[in-house]
This record gives C-alpha cells, structure tokens and sequence, in this order.
DNA sequence: GTTCTTGACGAAATCGATTTCTTGGACTTC
DNA sequence: GAAGTCCAAGAAATCGATTTCGTCAAGAAC
C-alpha cells in the first residue's frame, strides 16, 4: 500500500506538503513537481477512509429503493445520480425487496458510512427514519411521504392523476371503469384508488363502485389475477385503472387471455411500460415522472447537506396523461 | 458524535472493553451487560470508517454496469447482490452509461475506497482495469469478457445461443432468417451474430448473408431502425435473431408498424423481455440467466478475496431457449 | 542594522475503532 | 505459603490523511 508518506520520502518532502499539493494549498512549483512526479512513479492512490476519518464527511449519498427490477425505480435512481453526480456526490444503490428488515439494515449502515444523507423510496407505512433523523443525518422522502416523520419529500400529484385517468376512460366512452390498485397500506395505492373513486362515484353512482375495486400488491402476477377476476364478474368491467407498471403488464396479459386488447377494453396506467411500447398501443399512459422526482429529491437532498434548516418540505410533482 | 470511548465512559470500562463487547470476544458478563446497555442509551453506531482504516478491509462490493435501466443488467446486480449479502458484504452500484470515461472514474473510486472487489460488466473492449489488477484488488468481469487483461470472467455461451436460435427458425420453417446484432467492438454482438452466419450458411448458402445482418446499438431505437430496413428490402426476411432485449422491443415495434406479429415473422431474442408477456407470445426466446451470472460473478469474485491466487478462470453459462 | 512581515514547509495532534502488550488479581499446584 | 497458571481488562500503538501550530529564512520597513 503506497501513502502519502512513501510520496513523501520519494520526493524528500514531508506528508503534509503531499497533502497540500494533493488539495491544491500553496506550495512551491518546485515542490509541487517533485510531489506529483513521486506520485505518478508511485501509483499512489489517496485512501479515502483515511479521509473520510479525519474529514468527517462523506461525499456519498445512499439511495434506498424497494425493487431494483421495477423501471420506475431505475428511471428515478437515474434522476437522483445526475443531480448528485453534477454536485461532486456519488450515489449507493441500496435494494430492499420491499422488506422493511432490509431497509432497517440500509438505514444502518448509511449512518454507519457516515454517507452525507439518505433519499428513502419507503417500503411502507412503517418505515423508521427516525434513527437518521436522531442522528441529525439529512433524509428526504420520494415517491411516497412518511406520515410519522418530519422530513423532505418528493412525491406526484396521486389523486389528481387517478381522477383524470378515470376521466378520460368516461370521455372516451366506457361506462364500467374498474381500478386495480396496490397494497391498502402503500400511500399511492390509496391516492390513485380515491382519484378514481371520485370520478366513478360522478359518472356512476356508488352502485357498483366497490364489485369493482381491487387491492393487489403493486406486481405483475398480482395484476394479473386482479384482473381475471373481474373479467370473472357477471358483470365484467370495460375499461380499468390500474395503478402501476408492473400490474398492467400482468393486466395486459389477463385481458389477452380473455381475447381482449386496448383500446377495445379501456386501459389507463399510472408509469410507463419501457420496452413494451409495441404492446403499448391504445393504453393511456398517466406519466409518472420518475426522473424528475430523482432529481428533486436530490436537489432537496444536497440543499439540506449544504446546511438548510429550515422546516420540513414537501414538493408535489404533476403527473401528465399522453395520448 | 457518539464514539466508544462515550460508551467506555457511561459503562465505567475502558474503550478496549467496548470494542470486544462489540466484536464477540471474550468479556465477563457483567461487563457486557454494562456496555450494552451504555450503548442502547447513547445509540451508538460504529464508525465503519475507523473500523476499516484500522482493519484495511470493507466488506463492499462495487459492481460497475453500464446501463442501470436496462433489466438485463438489473437482474444482474440482483444475483450479484443475492450472493454478497449471504457472505456479509454490501454492494455499490456504479453506473457508467457506457461511457468509458465514467468508467474509469468509479474504477478509481473502488480503488480510494479500498473496496474489497469489483465485479465489472464492460463497456466495451477498451475497458482498463489495469489499475485494479496492479493494485492486487479482485476484479470479475460478467457478460463480457476482457481479452487484454488477465482477470476472471463469467459469460454465456453467445455463439451456441445465437446458432440454436437461427437453427431452430429454420427448423420452424422460416427461409430467410436476418439478424440484428449489437456494435461491432462488442464481443457478444460478434459472437452472437457468428453463431447466426454457421447457421444460415448451412441453410442458405452464402448468398444472402450480408444482406440480412444489421449492426445496431442495443437500444431500443436502434433495433427499430434495423428491422425498419430488413423489411424495405425487395426481398425482405421472415424471420430474424435479435442480439438483446432492448433492440427485440424496438424491432417488435417496427414489425407491428408493418402489419407482421410473431409468430407470423419468426423471432428469436437473446435475453428476457421483461413486463412484455402480453407482446412475447410468439416470439422464440434465448434465456440469458443474468441473475446466475451475478451469483456466478459474486461467487468467484469472494474466492478472490478470500485468498484464492490461482490462475485466472472464465466460467461460461449455459444459454437456454424457452417455448 | 534591527525589527516586522510574509511565505514555505515540517512536526505532531487528530479522527474512532482495533489490536498488541501489560498488569493485577484469583485460582492451582506441590 | 511460594511459584505458576489463567483470565479479565486497561494503556498505548496503530491505520493514513488532514490540520494546527510553530520554525526558519528571505525580504520590507524604519
């Protein structure tokens, strides 16, 4: 292992000038070439624990997200790693598989990485912010808030976004408009599902509002059987919200099953399907900007590690129909 | 802060104590209860960063792949991550949008933060872990291998993947079998596309060959270009072997916009279409086990550092087609 | 010529946990 | 009861870079 005091030695300096040519104090020219001659011989890397030590601070933000294989989370790791990439930061992607225990232990290791702060996609309702928040470490919340904690967060307008995908499928025509929506304890599950009541509940009465309700768990197979039991119903619905990516995939498929296919069966979906866009046609796509909501939270994130104190703030981003 | 030597203080032992209490070495029982429940009160966290100056090791993992949005590699990293977590490592997820450059940088990240390996999917063949094998740190490379350094690698078996998929549309009926392959400086897109020629040189003669190959980028958009221009031909193909997911969806599109749906058109892709069941029916598909080749990578990559100086290995996966 | 300023640079303290080396007391053994 | 053994636990060194403080010499001011 070469350190600054083999550099050192090699240029017949001591450290301390090495770490000033390193972090750019003043030092002669003369010193200044010997010292980085000596450490191109050398090879020498700095040891950045070494400094993170003494320094105190990291450099690192830790992203933590429930489902690595779910293009809504990517697209918006994407987001939050231009933002800090741009400010100097790198960015740790922590997965959780949507178990709390995981994201426990993440939450634990941020803070014992000592990483400058922490973006936290929750898993749930349950999710426990509060040792970071103890620990005075800067924390911001995308995707869904955290009722129980005062921090930052970034989230999409979920209702309003539920109610114009409702909307447009009773404009287009379609008088059973479903809504396949997540778990009852996710926050977005329930927003999108109210959006969609309101405007079903307007078009149509509370009759039928609950036959045609369904709680799923936010993934494909889930979508997927949601799906086939109300085409199941005696009265089977002819149009549907479904409330992720995920779950409209495994829609889709249940429909193609029953010899359906958008726009003949209504279909509006909150996020887009990447790499699907062949089986996209006749879809209305609520678009969920995922990017952006990286990049907020990370612009949240930074200005908190710069040293903002002021109260806790929540930034709404819109969601927007395509075609 | 909280530091041990606070919780040494508030339990009435030296430090020393503490760090054994914390560590699992031996210490009477009185002493440990003191210092645990001096720790519960303060909540103390570690620093990792002493710990791992001291300790010169990290117990991190960088994987560096570079497209973070693209499922293949997501999957990946989930093996990858999967089998470092049951060894107590944690895993940093770099993304270099393959761009050399980026690369580089998060190459020389891993080296200042002395992680304990990296497991790197390469941008293209220039990519230089020169500096990694100079400073003795593990390196594996998945998917792609490394021809100018002597490194372990795990991939698949691209050519035989590439010639039971053109062999097996033959086999379906198809006379005139293009292929749509990745750049021409990527080792799986050579290989992949070789297995295709032996195939269709046997069935065809030489004859058409050049005509029904297209070099594109494996991208979405490049692979609906590709096929776009197979099918403007006067004697277009009816059928093709796409190298990768991401081109196959794109070339679904563009058979969509012509009228042609698999398995009208014969299809073969390398790699899973992930949350695109509905669109897949039809489509022949060469399953590229990327979660077992993470678990592979991870694998080797621990024996590495668990000591294991031996020659350098490739382990080569078995590509499989499914339906 | 003496005192003051300025600038370059080195010695040593520091960050927090681990580890080696010691110490002191309890317990055996003959 | 003296010598030897064992064990818990503390003092201090250690990891590698940064930073404070102090030194020394050259040039400025009077």
């Amino acid at each position: 292992m070469v350190t600054i005091y083999d550099v050192a030695a090699r240029a017949g300096v001591s450290a301390t000038t090495v770490s000033r040519v390193l972090n750019g104090a003043k030092v002669s020219a003369a010193s200044e070439r010997l010292v980085r001659a000596a450490a191109a011989e050398l090879d020498f890397v700095p040891n950045r624990t070494a400094r993170r030590l003494r320094g105190q601070h990291s450099a690192v933000i830790g992203l933590i997200i429930p489902d690595i294989e779910n293009p809504f989370f990517t697209a918006l790791a994407r987001g939050v790693e231009n933002r800090a990439r741009a400010a100097g930061y790198s960015v740790v992607l922590c997965n959780t598989d949507e178990d709390p225990e995981r994201e426990a232990t993440y939450i634990g290791i941020a803070l014992a990485e000592h990483m400058a702060g922490v973006i936290l996609a929750p898993a749930d309702d349950a999710s426990d912010v509060s040792r970071l928040v103890a620990h005075h470490r800067p924390v911001v919340a995308v995707d869904r808030s955290l009722a129980r904690a005062d921090v930052d967060a970034v989230t999409v307008d979920n209702r309003a976004g539920g109610h114009s995908a409702a909307e447009s499928l009773f404009a287009a025509g379609f008088t059973r408009v479903a809504c396949i929506t997540g778990p009852s304890s996710v926050e977005t599950a329930q927003l999108r599902m109210a959006g969609w009541r309101q405007a079903a509940a307007r078009h149509s009465g509370q009759g039928y509002l609950e036959d045609l309700l369904r709680y799923a768990d936010y993934r494909v197979d889930g979508g997927r059987q949601a799906m086939a039991d109300l085409l199941s119903l005696s009265e089977p619905p002819d149009a549907a919200v479904v409330a992720n990516n995920l779950m409209a995939a495994g829609a889709l498929d249940a429909l193609h099953d029953a010899g359906l296919t958008p726009p003949g069966f209504g279909l509006a979906v909150f996020g887009d399907l990447p790499f699907a866009s062949f089986g996209r046609r006749g879809i209305r796509v609520v678009d969920v900007p995922a990017r952006e909501l990286g990049e907020a939270a990370a612009t949240l994130l930074l200005e908190r590690i710069d040293g903002d104190a002021g109260p806790a703030k929540t930034v709404v981003l819109r969601t927007r129909e395509q075609r």
